[in-house]
DNA sequence: GCCCAGGAGTGTG
DNA sequence: CACACTCATGGG
């Protein structure tokens, strides 16, 4: 059974190949991803999106449009962000960019696993995890390991994943929390959810910034890696710690400054170190420099 | 072989 | 609070 459904705008390309969440690929035109406990595999055609789900699921059309938040108001998002020019030059190339919305526990599992190693790797850490921990929902494609099934699997278990000094910090996230926390969390304000993420072992401010965001769905958090720390010096002229560069993106960004980080990590992506362009790569010589 | 990766923890000044 | 060092390992 495909299903169908009308999100827009939406770039699937865009939106699950660029480090926000690890377990979808590209075969042909089509989009495969686990969500929940059901294989989920998306095609564009026009306007229409097709949804086909592994087992056979009705709900699935409502998982797909939890995910990629269907209901963000994106024009309104980009008229806010278009208040600043260096984003303002090229944000109409990433409309079809959306932030994604993915499970709490698998995203903070994904994101400090993705500490110091780059995304090939991440992908290949958290498939292991899966396969090697996760129920299969349909043959050969494996579930995200819940906290209780992950907080079974021993160290030794866990070191042979490939997952190195890691390892122990997601032995000892299964040990420490439990779905209960993770309610409850969904529940408080930014500013201590962040700080409890902080607290958590192998989540510093980048990891909690970035489950925030993805995880828990709070579109004020503004993660900043390497990528990002380049980005704001070469766009922005601005350096120093994390918290100076997080205090200038939420001054600059607001409310919205999950989206800005992703366009402008995006950009960097794709045109960095050296690259200058914002956001297609024919706009390579049309940056405005802020310094 | 070399460089770097969507960093965090710990110790020190 | 700000820096230096360490941590294991694979992908490009």
């Amino acid at each position: 059974m495909t299903y169908e459904t009308t999100i827009a705008p939406l770039d699937l390309d865009l939106t699950l190949s660029c480090g926000q969440t690890f377990r979808w690929h590209k075969e042909g035109d089509s989009w495969k991803g686990i969500l929940g406990r059901r294989l989920i595999i998306l095609r564009t055609r026009g306007r229409t999106l097709e949804v086909r789900s592994e087992p056979d699921d009705g709900d699935a059309v409502a998982l797909v449009r939890e995910h990629v938040r269907a209901d963000d108001d994106i024009p309104r998002i980009q008229r806010r962000l278009a208040s600043d020019p260096v984003l303002a030059r090229g944000m109409r190339d990433v409309r079809g960019l959306r932030i994604v919305k993915t499970d709490e526990w698998e995203c903070l599992v994904s994101f400090v696993l993705a500490t110091y190693a780059n995304i090939p790797r991440i992908t290949r850490m958290v498939e292991t995890l899966c396969t090697m921990f996760g129920d299969e929902v349909t043959e050969g494609v494996h579930a995200f390991p819940d906290i209780r099934r992950l907080g079974q699997a021993s160290e030794k278990e866990l070191a042979g994943c490939g997952l190195g000094y890691r390892a122990k910090y997601v032995g000892a996230l299964s040990s420490c929390l439990t779905g209960g926390d993770i309610r409850r969390m969904r529940r408080l304000p930014f500013e201590d959810l962040r700080s409890e993420l902080v607290g958590l072992p192998g989540v510093g401010n980048k990891v909690a910034d970035c489950v925030a965001l993805f995880g828990f769905g709070r579109l004020e958090a503004f993660p900043i890696d390497v990528w990002m720390a380049r980005a704001l010096k070469r766009l922005y002229g601005v350096g120093g710690t994390y918290k100076a560069l997080h205090e200038f993106a939420s001054d600059r960004f607001g409310e919205y400054a999950g989206y800005a980080q992703e366009y402008l990590y995006y950009n960097e992506r794709l045109c960095g170190p050296r690259g200058e362009c914002l956001f297609s790569k024919e706009r390579a010589d049309a940056v405005v420099r802020q310094d």
